[in-house]
DNA sequence: GCATGATCATGC
DNA sequence: GCATGATCATGC
């Protein structure tokens, strides 16, 4: 029997996690007097279940009911790792059960499995860092968590999207990128295993619940936040729950926004926005779409959580964007040690930057020229829309050509990478400063920095559907 | 007119 | 100093 902590008292339960924080497992659990042998051989590897187990002295459970059953608290450990630029992200997703495609769609929302197990978390985040024993991972914070009453329309919805898709027969199209802060993630032991579906004769792959990494990351930082008034440039679209009334979804609200203004010049929606009539920033058009949004700073609280990214695309009279999208620049001697897919809870390796970007979900703000594209104040906002790549594409095509580039650039051919006539929807072009702005490569010395871009006959593809 | 390579402007 | 979003310039 556990005296150190109150089982059925979830503020008891939290006050004893606290104390790990700061802390890694080695030294707390040799004081509670664990055994070195304990400590050191089992579970080696996996810091959730040492926790669980030695830190709290919980039965093993795989059931229905949450962790801590009496008090009805869900334990979760969840890692965080440093980036360059010293900020602590969340690491992975944060992997709740598994779906059983037999049985949510009888499920409701309310009732669910999910929400009943998990109502209640309490969410250890620890430091994992490379080559660090996982009894010296550092825990960074302890909180009991639910979800917020905020983000709880959200959640909702993502829920019933993924269970839409079981009911009609579709649990093989389902994709992370549907949905905004909850996903049904991939989660087997290799890439092959399938199972039923109850509507369809497809079998699909085996998926979980999970809330998203840049879900966990955004709430990783707001709780690490000790003056929340402080908060930086961060502004949520939907000032109030109230918004979600008569089954609005978020998609929705945004959507509704921009309605008063397509068609518009942007001259005539800055004087209805009260904005300044001119702008000589080069991301204006970005500006503009926030205001519409009524958002005042440069981050969007909910498209952070849920990793949407804006982009603003501007139409020639034609309908042919003006421009190839670009993504960030690659680094020759690093993108040559990424893979496509990789397995889970694996330490060393690495996933392929293109793919995380392209996996996210896009909100596509679209701008059209009258006649010649010359005043930006006198281009017309056309359409916004969401948008995923679909996974044909980014196996047909991101896919290939990333491996192209790795291929290449392997083979001392890394200045001649796929080029735009190669690849109709993926190429590599430069983007640089200008033609001194090199980085190393392996085999062809330095080299201009190149990124990926998507194609805009591509993207004029994806805007006109 | 388009592919390809190159560069600009701004903010952090 | 560098990433990022946005474009330009040239030659086929």
């Amino acid at each position: 029997m556990n005296v150190a902590f109150d089982q059925t008292d979830p503020k008891s339960i939290e006050s004893y996690a606290k104390k790990l924080e700061g802390k890694s497992l080695r030294g707390t659990l040799l004081n509670k007097g664990v055994p070195v042998s304990v400590v050191n051989d089992r579970d080696r590897g996996n810091f959730g279940s040492l926790l669980e187990r030695h830190y709290f002295e919980l039965p093993v459970n795989n059931e229905s009911v949450p962790d801590f059953t009496r008090a009805g608290v869900e334990l979760k450990a969840t890692p965080v790792k440093r980036l360059k630029n010293g900020n602590l992200v969340s690491k992975e997703r944060l992997v709740f059960g598994m779906i059983d495609f037999m049985k949510i769609h009888k499920e409701e929302f309310e009732t669910s499995a999910f929400l009943s197990k998990n109502a209640l978390v309490l969410l250890v985040f620890y430091l994992h860092e490379q080559k660090v024993n996982v009894l010296d991972y550092i825990v960074q914070l302890a909180r009991l968590w639910g979800i917020p009453e905020t983000d709880l329309p959200i959640i909702k919805n993502d829920w019933e999207k993924i269970v839409t898709k079981v009911r009609k027969g579709k649990a093989h199209e389902i994709m992370s990128g549907d949905t905004l802060y909850l996903e049904a993630c991939t989660k087997a032991a290799n890439n092959k295993a399938r199972r039923p579906q109850p509507f369809s004769d497809e079998t699909a792959k085996p998926r979980a619940l999970a809330l998203k990494a840049r879900y966990m990351s955004e709430l990783f930082r707001q709780l690490s936040e000790k003056k929340k008034w402080e908060s930086p440039d961060v502004e949520p679209i939907v000032k109030s729950i109230r918004e979600y009334s008569s089954g609005k979804t978020f998609e929705n609200i945004v959507i509704e926004r921009f309605r008063p203004f397509l068609g518009l010049p942007v001259s005539e929606i800055r004087k209805k926005l009260g904005l300044a009539l001119e702008s000589k920033q080069k991301d204006e058009f970005a500006w503009v779409a926030r205001a519409i949004l009524g958002v005042k700073t440069k981050h969007i609280e909910e498209f952070e959580k849920a990793g949407v990214v804006m982009k603003t695309i501007q139409l020639k009279k034609s309908g042919m964007p003006k421009e190839d999208m670009s993504f960030p620049i690659f680094r020759y001697n690093e993108i040559i040690n990424e893979k496509w897919d990789i397995a889970e809870n694996n330490d060393t390796e690495i996933e392929a930057e293109l793919k995380q970007h392209l996996e996210q979900r896009f909100f596509f703000v679209v701008f059209r020229c009258e006649d010649v594209c010359k005043k930006p104040e006198e281009r017309i906002l056309e359409k916004v829309m969401f948008w995923n790549m679909p996974e044909q594409d980014l196996e047909d095509h991101a896919r290939k050509v990333w491996e192209e580039t790795i291929k290449r650039i392997n083979t001392g051919k890394a200045h001649q990478l796929t080029k735009k006539s190669e690849d109709p929807v993926v190429h590599v072009r430069p983007h640089a400063k200008n033609g001194a702005d090199t980085i190393p490569t392996p085999k062809n010395g330095m080299l201009v920095k190149k990124c990926f871009w998507l194609d805009k006959k591509y993207i004029q593809k994806q805007v006109r559907s």
